[in-house]
RNA sequence: GGCCCGUUGGUCAAGCGGUUAAGACACCGCCCUUUCACGGCGGUAUCAGGAGUUCGAUUCUCCUACGGGUCACCA
């Protein structure tokens, strides 16, 4: 083909396509951005689903943009029409949100922010199409008139010969056709997608340097992919080239899924004659299956959806917490010499991140979480309680409004100090632990230990009903129960009851556990003088008269 | 199958030629303790295998095994 024909390929391909490329240089001028500022972006597709594998990238790249005096942005990246969802960005920008993950440049509800748009790549294809006819002209794209048929013939042919699979070489039958043959097939209205004109080789091999997993060397892409489909809207490949070369990305942050493209994306960044990029790859997260770990899915775990952790109550910072430890290897180090630091505070370094894919550890969350819990005011756990019951237990939730004090009074219970509480881990786990509190919760749930003799526990809770005086200190309050325990033939100390087990009938600790059954209905509880302070005489007293009743 | 990446205790991991191979979670034991939780002390447990380079390999090279990713007009 001449340079004359291919120019005139390029207006018979793409007529309304008008858009130079000096048009496209002059909309995006170059970003003045202090030194060492880092430009990056989430480009998720709207199919209004985020992963908890989404935290990933989506952290990395707000703490480096943020932290180095960059920007952040979002863009759309709805290329494929079949995929998209109503209300995906909403459910995306709203989940980050929560997340603290706040763009500062792209899509948004509204009219997009920022001088780098549209940022839904559908409102570009303009743009894309100035460089497609570009590339055409310069003998480096071609159409294709393949259909899927075709395509899935060439498919099952190299299935067949144990060839590699794609549109290469000799399956690439439209690479080379003439002029002439285009120009019939496009008279006869024949659909057609844009190739890329691929001249890579599977023997050459391109060394790069990726920011997360150090130096690699991938093989020459050698497959003609598509560029621009039959509707005239770019594959991801190329759109991820114009776009993060003329939004001035500087970082590309994204799952190590694409690092097998990589190569495609290093020949068009080079046929469009832009500078590369930096890339940071970052591994899956995984989950063990049975023998063997997989990718966390979307399918299968209920834990992959960003809703299941707002719905089983997980405080946002623990989530950041828990991603960040995965993310940064020394984070965790951090965080236990600055336990109430805004995560913000913590350096985060690329060097720092791990090169392979870790494994999905709620156990480990949970304890994070409970250390997170523990910094906490009563009056903040009382307030994220009641977000959260608000939304998923409303009942619990009417009962903590009621009166507030008294839910405040009631989460302060071992809090503060050197020596914090660490029990709620997430907030849908309160209502156990406190419920019992509330009297429309609180009900008898366990028997008497072996140990105590249903005569002896009558005996006890009828005395203590006339000893109980609210408003003692803790060791009075104690005293009175260590003289109910001798008294009763119960040793004052378990140390006492240990060495002289024939000489008693137990010790102090089986009569607290006959009150503790009494007034919070089960074996466990915090402490009990502080339960009982709370509780009030009035509670103490019915409660000890309908375990009488019960027991 | 081709290509690419990875492999230190059950999990997350530090380590970057010479270490008693950190630390955290989990587990076990003891202590503290009126229950639970917290806390303190201690313990079990790791360099996938094989060659090579080296005075010396967890660290470097190669091979094998295993695991993962990817091979669309999806992103």
């Amino acid at each position: 083909m001449t340079q004359q024909q291919r120019n005139e390929l390029a207006e018979l391909l793409y007529p309304k396509a008008t858009l130079t490329i000096q048009d496209v240089e002059k909309m995006f001028p170059k970003r003045t951005l202090p030194e060492g500022a880092k430009v990056t972006r989430m480009a998720p597709s709207p199919t209004g689903f985020v992963h908890f594998g989404n935290l990933f990238p989506a952290l990395t790249s707000e703490r480096l943009a943020h932290q180095s005096g960059g920007v952040m942005m979002l863009r759309i990246e709805d290329t494929d029409a079949k995929r998209a969802v109503d209300g995906a960005v909403e459910i995306i920008i709203n989940s980050l949100k929560h997340y603290n993950i706040i763009f500062d440049e792209g899509a948004t509800l509204g009219d997009d922010v920022g001088n780098y748009g549209p940022y839904y790549q559908s409102r570009r294809a303009d743009i894309y199409q100035a460089f497609a006819k570009e590339l055409i002209r310069k003998g480096q794209a071609y159409p294709c008139f393949c259909t899927e048929e075709d395509l899935e013939k060439i498919h099952s042919e190299q299935e067949a010969k144990k060839d590699n699979f794609g549109y290469y070489g000799k399956y690439a039958k439209h690479r080379d056709m003439s002029f002439e043959d285009i120009k019939k097939e496009l008279d006869a209205g024949k659909p057609f997608a844009l190739r890329f004109r691929s001249e890579g080789n599977l023997n050459n091999k391109i060394p790069f340097d990726d920011v997360v997993k150090g130096h690699l060397e991938v093989t020459e892409n050698d497959i003609d992919h598509v560029l621009l489909k039959s509707d005239g809207i770019p594959t991801y490949h190329f759109a991820h080239a114009i776009d993060d070369h003329f939004m001035g990305t500087t970082h590309v942050i994204r799952g190590d899924e694409w690092l097998s493209t990589l190569p495609l994306h290093l020949q068009l960044f080079d046929a469009l004659g832009f500078e590369r990029l930096k890339y940071m790859h970052i591994s899956p997260l995984m989950k063990i299956d049975g023998e063997s770990k997989r990718k966390l899915s979307k399918r299968k775990d209920p834990e992959a959806a960003l809703t299941f952790y707002t719905e089983m109550g997980y405080p946002v910072l623990a989530v950041i917490d828990y991603v960040m430890m995965l993310l940064n290897s020394n984070y965790e180090e951090w965080r236990i010499q600055n336990p109430a630091a805004p995560y913000t505070d913590f350096e985060f370094k690329a060097e720092n991140m791990s090169v392979s894919g870790s494994l999905f550890d709620i156990v480990k969350l949970n304890d994070v979480s409970k250390n997170i819990v523990s910094t906490m005011t009563a009056e903040q756990v009382y307030d994220y309680v009641c977000e959260w019951s608000e939304q998923y237990d409303k009942d619990f939730y009417k009962l903590l409004i009621s009166d507030k004090d008294y839910a405040v009074r009631i989460f302060n219970i071992g809090r503060g100090g050197e020596k914090p509480r660490k029990d709620l881990a997430v907030w849908s786990e309160a209502k156990a632990y406190m419920g019992f509190f509330y009297d429309d919760l609180y009900k008898i749930t366990s028997s008497l230990p072996e140990n105590i003799s249903k005569e002896d526990a009558v005996t006890i809770l009828e005395s203590y009903k006339n000893i109980y005086t609210p408003g003692k200190t803790q060791e009075d309050w104690f005293g009175d129960i260590t003289k109910l325990a001798t008294d009763n033939g119960f040793a004052a100390k378990p140390k006492e009851y240990k060495k002289n087990p024939e000489m008693y009938k137990g010790h102090v600790g089986d009569v607290s556990m006959i009150l503790r059954i009494a007034v919070s209905g089960r074996q466990n509880s915090p402490d009990m003088y502080e339960i009982m302070e709370i509780l009030g005489k009035e509670r103490v007293i019915q409660r000890i008269d309908n375990a009488l009743k019960t027991l």
